[in-house]
DNA sequence: GCAATGAGCGTC
DNA sequence: ACGCTCATTGCT
């Protein structure tokens, strides 16, 4: 007999199904394995839990169809966190397994193990001395313990060189690591940096650009022990390791830690939990800091890991905060047409003139993406959908080439302003490549160079030049920027989310990261208000302070992590059905229902509401609308609904 | 009164 | 997408 996990997306059918294993499967059908089962009728693929003696079912058992293969690719440690998770998030195992568990690609199974190797510790680890407590932490690492810290970089230091080293002092000890980062580049930079430490073999990349047959590769690798470090995106974070020592995760704060696929798990929080589950260490790193991680440590559950005010002084780049762009123009006409400030403007003369590199970071991409009136700066919106009109050409806005609504595509040759009846048209936030093209103009015969979307550099040569960039594109300069230039702060902090202020201080610090220190003529210019506590906290480079007070704040507003929230958006029918049927825990707030900015694509007409319960109550609500889930499921109950928990973004 | 047919449902 | 139940139908 075996109990399975099957694949079927039914939230009332989550559970453990027994079948009959008949004698020539017997010897492969052992825990792990995929399999394939008739379940009412139809084939369902899932994974062998455990082989048992006698099942409690009282109908009768149906035999597996089909052994798939004998790799056990489930493990158990991975099979229990997949509940887990489910179980956190209102999901269901099948969903979070097809997010942890790779497709099978046969031929990359079949081929021969690669043999092991031993990972000496690290020879020098000399660039964790800047954090008081990091000894101790190594040195818990390297006697197996499952050390927890929460830790902020010291402005241009060499992250994934200290990821690489906690990790190989991890695998020197005889247990894994996983280290989880935001995007590709992050990988290929981590990945670079653990090679010499651990060797070629003992760490492996996970990505997902690397096609089903590689990506398969190299999953099992981390299966079957080849692979003692595992450095990947945020799926990385389910790497079936064996002997899990470290957890580690780059910028917690950064979006692409969300997974965006039901149940919407985040990886930091994945990542707590496995750890917690298998005694493994955890290191949440960054320049920044989030209030998740910051609650953690005001728990006491992780530790400090941050420099001395001495030391962050001294590896910091000087740092400016403008307000008022329009009072504080260069005199230079050049600079003026770039919108320059005149410190910013002396700032990016100066770097330039010393031979380093000028990044140059804008919260936009495109072209012109928003417009005012020229005469009144009354934001222009397009007269069919009041949707934001933009230009999408190099067109100078003053000329009036025809704005296009970003929302409905309409072409509005005759724009008038709504408000005062002018036709001419300024730019309100000024793009990426418009920025380029007037910084050109303003620094004649420097090389201007973009980075962004479509096309990202990872790196950039220490010679004088503007990269000109959107924020999390930006590249890392050889031997640091001389400096940096954070324009259309406003635009940043100003927007609605909740999140703002926190987002706004990781953007403006993982750019302000990659500068020289003061020291060696490091600046930094940011175009904000100089009062706000976002700006106060870039120039005194103090996330640990802004994250505390965003943590403050987050429990006065009731957000996460101060509480827990559950967002549910469906059509107005369906949402209505799930609340009827949810048990709540006493004196859960509902609240809502507004217009669903979440929506699938295709879905009208969708409506959010929003649950919060005090942290003590989260599992419990969890567990309602799982409840809930499973009952509109088995009756069948048409709409489809979507339910997270803690979600990333709120607003 | 009872076989033959079909829709609905659970799902090992 | 199968096999079970249960209802309906139609024939003796």
């Amino acid at each position: 007999m075996a109990r399975v996990a099957l694949m079927v997306p039914l939230a009332h059918l989550d559970r453990d199904f027994d079948y009959l294993v008949d004698t020539t499967q017997s010897v492969h059908a052992q825990p792990g394995v995929r399999v394939r089962v008739r379940f009412a009728g139809r084939l369902v693929d899932g994974f062998v839990l455990e082989r048992a003696q006698a099942s409690e079912h009282p109908g009768k058992l149906g035999f597996l169809e089909q052994v798939v293969s004998a790799e056990r690719v489930l493990t158990p440690e991975l099979a229990r966190l997949a509940r887990e998770v489910a179980t956190r998030y209102a999901g269901t195992r099948a969903d979070v397994l097809r997010l942890a568990v790779p497709g099978r690609h046969a031929r990359a199974e079949a081929e021969p193990v690669a043999a092991g190797s031993l990972v000496a510790p690290p020879g020098d680890c000399s660039g964790w001395g800047h954090y008081p407590h990091a000894a101790g932490y190594l040195e818990a690492l390297g006697a197996g313990r499952g050390p927890r810290a929460v830790w902020q970089a010291l402005p241009g230091a060499d992250w994934p060189g200290r990821l690489a080293e906690a990790a190989a002092v991890t695998a020197a000890a005889g247990r894994t690591a996983v280290l989880v980062v935001p995007d590709q580049r992050d990988v290929d930079r981590v990945y670079s940096a653990c090679l010499p430490l651990v060797g070629t073999g003992a760490v492996v990349a996970l990505s997902a650009g690397l096609g089903p047959a590689e990506r398969y590769r190299r999953w099992l690798a981390a299966l079957r022990g080849t692979a003692r470090v595992v450095v990947g995106p945020r799926a990385a974070v389910f790497a079936p390791v064996a002997e899990l020592g470290l957890v580690a995760l780059w910028d917690d704060g950064d979006d692409n830690h969300a997974e965006p696929r039901a149940p919407y798990p985040h990886a930091r929080e994945v990542a707590l939990l496995r750890a917690h589950a298998a005694g493994a260490a955890v290191l949440l790193g960054g320049y920044a800091r989030t209030a998740e991680a910051q609650a953690l440590v005001e728990a006491g559950w992780a530790h400090d890991l941050v420099a001395a005010r001495t030391v962050v002084r001294e590896r910091a780049p000087r740092t400016t905060a403008l307000a008022d762009i329009d009072n504080q123009l260069a005199r230079d006409p050049a600079a003026r047409a770039a919108r320059l400030p005149a410190i910013a403007f002396a700032a990016a003369r100066a770097a330039l003139t010393a031979g380093t590199p000028v990044l140059v970071q804008v919260p936009r991409r495109g072209y012109v993406p928003a417009l005012g009136c020229a005469r009144c700066r009354e934001p222009v919106r397009c007269r069919r959908c009041h949707g934001p009109l933009a230009l999408p050409a190099p067109v100078a806005p003053d000329s009036a080439g025809a704005p296009v609504c970003r929302w409905c595509g309409v072409l509005d040759a005759a724009f008038r302003c709504s408000a005062c009846g002018s036709r001419g048209l300024r730019a309100r936030v000024v793009g990426a490549q418009r920025t380029a093209e007037e910084l050109g103009r303003a620094f004649t015969g420097v090389p201007v160079r973009t980075s962004g979307a479509a096309d990202v550099l990872a790196t950039v040569a220490g010679t004088p030049a503007l990269i000109v960039s959107t924020p999390g594109a930006e590249p890392v300069a050889d031997g640091g920027y001389g400096a940096a230039l954070l324009l259309d702060g406003w635009a940043l902090l100003g927007r609605a989310d909740l999140r703002a202020a926190e987002e706004t201080l990781r953007r403006w610090m993982a750019a302000a990261g990659l500068v020289r220190a003061a020291g060696d003529g490091g600046q930094v210019v940011v175009v904000a208000e100089s009062e706000l506590a976002t700006v106060q906290a870039l120039v005194r480079w103090d996330p640990v302070g802004h994250a505390a007070a965003e943590l403050a704040s987050r429990a006065e507003v009731g957000f996460p992590p101060a509480v827990h929230l559950a967002a549910l958006d469906a059509a107005p029918d369906a949402l209505e059905g799930l609340l009827e049927v949810a048990e709540l825990p006493p004196g859960t707030e509902v609240l809502g229902p507004v217009d669903s900015a979440d929506a699938p694509r295709g879905a009208q007409g969708w409506e959010r509401m929003l649950l919060r319960v005090p942290r003590r109550d989260g599992r419990a609500l969890a567990r309602a609308l799982t409840a809930a889930q499973g009952v509109r499921s088995a009756r069948k109950e048409p709409g489809a609904t979507r339910v997270q928990i803690d979600p990333h973004r709120i607003g």
